[in-house]
DNA sequence: AGCACGCCGACT
DNA sequence: GTCGGCGTGCTC
């Protein structure tokens, strides 16, 4: 009798497989049942030799073994690259690939009846049963029951009787995508393209940046690297930010390959996430299309990833288990040895650079490469941008516009064409403060000020979410009436421009008011039906939608995302403003653009005002490289936080203390991060800074081992972050 | 992540 | 006198 001995990784917070005991041998990647502590759970049979830490007698038994494909080795080697990237604990990556716990066990197949042999009916109802199977032979349970007017359970006792047979039916076909369905004719410089994608997925490797400018045919170029790989029988896993995994994107995929791709999304209902993990599990479901968090299913065989709208900040998930979905994204390519194409109309420094596409900047890095597609089709023209020196041209007292704008709006909506106004800050004024006594009103467990909404009626903290009516009196000073607002807020330009423009239709566009997938639908309905003639929006609006009657857009506040000592806010804020301009009139009108700003020179909108993207990257480029900050070099931000402001300070100092002194590691810090307090916690920042000689998860794995902190004070390390804040 | 174990306040 | 708060630590 020889029992084994098997480490097995479980979807816990731990950072190594435990021992268990098994009668036989099971196969690695198996998904096993087992117990942990009083409870029982599900973890997956691991590679190498087992810890050993425990005696075999005093081992817990594997429990047994589900019915599910095992998980391949390469999404194996990935969970484990993954987790030394981004210190987390590796059965922390487990979780992020198994959270569909029911989808373990197979579906069942689909039940149908047939005649039993010899069957006579002794009434009516069998009569119609036995009538009905007499054509079809065998028919699903479902199906049977409505021609033979009747139900399932009285179907069931139909079989009991003996009269039926049931027999388990082979699952539905499911139809495939179609590579050689014919596409849309492509332009020569799109052919040329889509031949280098392919070209790539049948060596097998390599990185991409394919940019181009919306309408110049990205989708269109890169679904014939889809067709490539399916062609070789390979899979195929694109990454959409959320809100770009739009109807649009699905009709073009439906009619180029004339079936839907898998999705995968928090919007999936239970039972669709777990068809969905099993199909895709079980290699029936050849292309999967979802957010960031479908890096992590278990397709194996995978031929090609795309990451679309690549620069999109979305891709970075910061809460939880901390990552950038674009960064795993390439590391998990280069473990199942398959190409990435990055598209972009707008790359993020970093990828523009490593594909050597900024000119004057370094060279490719080897295996990357840069494809451009230059021409719109159509031929429609780029709008103009025009900045507007909020200096000269003042906006009338308590107001936002300027009087520009104000023309640029009369006259857009005389025309019968549409506008948009883009102020990326949801509800009706960033603050409000007492006119007697000058208190300004802030969140109890943050710190920052409340949002005036006054579709709501309340204030609000953007932060935690916590939220009161608006009150009467001042709660410093007691005074009534005497709250202002203070700043502006997408509502407020909603109603400066209601005066502005009496009887025009005006909508506001946040995550307040178009809060789901049908409020999406229908806004993009009514814009496209003309139901509306003004939009009022934040970034909800900066991408994705063709707006053919869309002609004027006007920044409110360009320079909104700017300072705030953030390394990336140039570039953000650039992209962000690039994305919007590019809404305004995409058919055959022209679009304008106006920007309101009080630094029209700015590198940002110097350089957006000249439409010279080539010239911005360069200069951003230079300042990163003067300051040793990301592409060259890689930095880290460690967030101390607890309840009590002088522990968590203490430890901070303490860990600033204990850091190893490295040639080529700065440690900054710790300060008060940017929000100091956040849901009642006090949170103390450093911020680790290293030359590319270094490898950076190793330095903080060497700093960090060992290190405990009591449980009341929380550490988030987060490896390459996109944002400060 | 759960879950049990352990040491200090308001109750049948 | 106990029930239970969540702070702390372990899980093969």
């Amino acid at each position: 009798m020889s029992a084994t001995v098997l480490p097995i990784l479980l979807p816990v917070p731990l950072d190594r497989p435990l021992d268990y005991r098994a009668e036989a041998p099971i196969p690695v990647g198996s998904f096993v049942r087992v117990a942990l502590g009083s409870r029982e759970t599900v973890g997956v049979v691991w590679d190498g030799p087992p810890s050993g830490g425990l005696a075999p007698t005093r081992l817990k038994p594997v429990l047994g073994k589900l019915e599910a494909p095992a998980l391949p080795e390469p999404l194996r080697r990935f969970l484990e690259a993954a987790a030394r990237e981004t210190l987390t604990p590796l059965g922390s990556m487990l979780r992020l690939v198994s959270s569909v716990s029911t989808a373990l066990e197979p579906e069942p197949l689909p039940l149908g009846y047939r005649a039993a042999g010899g069957a006579r009916p002794r009434s009516a109802l069998e009569r119609r049963v036995l009538a009905a199977l007499a054509e079809a032979g065998t028919l699903p349970a479902a199906q049977l029951a409505r021609l033979a007017g009747t139900s399932r359970p009285a179907l069931a006792r139909l079989a009991e009787a003996g009269l039926l047979e049931p027999v388990v039916l082979a699952p539905p076909a499911e139809p495939r995508p179609d590579p050689d369905r014919p596409g849309p004719r492509l332009t020569a410089e799109q052919s040329a393209a889509a031949r280098t994608l392919i070209a790539r997925v049948e060596q097998g490797s390599g990185v991409v940046l394919l940019e181009g400018v919306p309408g110049s045919g990205k989708t269109e170029v890169y679904f014939e690297a889809i067709a490539a790989t399916l062609r070789r029988g390979k899979r195929v896993l694109v990454l959409l930010p959320e809100i770009a995994l739009t109807a649009q994107w699905l009709e073009r995929f439906v009619q180029r390959f004339g079936v839907e791709p898998q999705l995968w999304h928090s919007g999936l209902t239970a039972s669709q996430r777990r068809r969905g993990w099993r199909r895709i599990a079980e290699g029936r479901a050849p292309v999967v299309v979802g957010a960031r968090s479908a890096l992590f299913l278990p397709l194996a065989e995978l031929g090609l990833l795309v990451v679309d709208e690549e620069h999109d900040p979305s891709f970075k998930q910061d809460e939880g288990v901390v990552y950038h979905a674009r960064e795993l994204a390439l590391l998990r390519a280069r473990l199942e040895g398959c190409p990435v194409v990055l598209v972009s109309a707008t790359p993020s420094l970093e990828v523009a650079t490593a594909a050597g596409a900024v000119p004057g900047g370094p060279p490719a890095r080897p295996g990357w490469s840069h494809l451009v597609l230059a021409d719109r089709w159509g031929g429609a023209a780029m709008p103009t941008i025009e900045l507007v020196d909020l200096r000269r041209e003042r906006p009338p007292r308590g107001a936002f516009l300027s009087p520009p704008v104000r023309a640029a709006l009369t006259a857009t909506l005389e025309a019968g064409e549409q506008a948009l106004l883009f102020l990326n800050r949801r509800g009706f004024a960033p603050l409000t403060l007492c006119r007697a006594c000058g208190h300004r009103l802030r969140c109890p467990s943050c710190t920052a000020w409340l949002t005036a909404h006054r579709l709501r009626r309340r204030l609000l903290c953007h932060h935690c979410g916590w939220s009161a009516p608006e009150p009467e009196h001042c709660p410093a000073c007691g005074a009534v009436g005497t709250l202002v607002a203070s700043g502006p807020g997408v509502e407020r330009i909603a109603e400066e421009a209601r005066a502005i423009l009496p009887g025009a239709r005006i909508a506001v566009v946040t995550s307040d008011t178009v809060d789901s997938a049908r409020a999406a639908g229908e806004m993009v309905r009514a814009v496209l039906a003309g139901e509306l003639d003004l939009l009022v929006g934040t970034q909800m609006l900066a991408k994705g939608h063709h707006f053919p009657r869309l002609t004027l857009v006007a920044v409110v506040d360009a320079d909104l995302g700017l300072g705030g000592g953030d390394p990336r806010a140039a570039e953000r804020s650039f992209q962000l403003l690039q994305q919007v301009a590019g809404r305004a009139g995409r058919a055959d009108r022209p679009g304008r653009v106006l920007v309101q700003t009080h630094d029209p020179n700015h590198p940002v909108m110097a350089a957006l005002a000249r439409g010279d993207r080539t010239a911005f990257l360069r200069a951003e480029l230079a300042e990163r490289e003067a300051a040793g900050l990301p592409p060259f070099g890689r930095l880290a931000a460690l967030v101390v936080s607890g309840a009590d402001a002088e522990e968590v300070r203490g430890l901070a100092r303490a860990l600033a203390r204990a850091a190893p002194s490295v040639e080529g590691v700065r440690v900054l810090g710790p300060a008060p991060a940017p929000l100091a307090l956040l849901r009642g916690r006090w949170r103390e920042r450093l911020l680790v800074q290293t030359a590319p000689s270094i490898d950076l998860p190793s330095f903080l794995r060497g700093w960090l081992a060992g290190r405990r902190l009591p449980a009341r004070v929380a550490l988030e390390v987060d490896v390459d972050p996109v944002s400060f804040l």
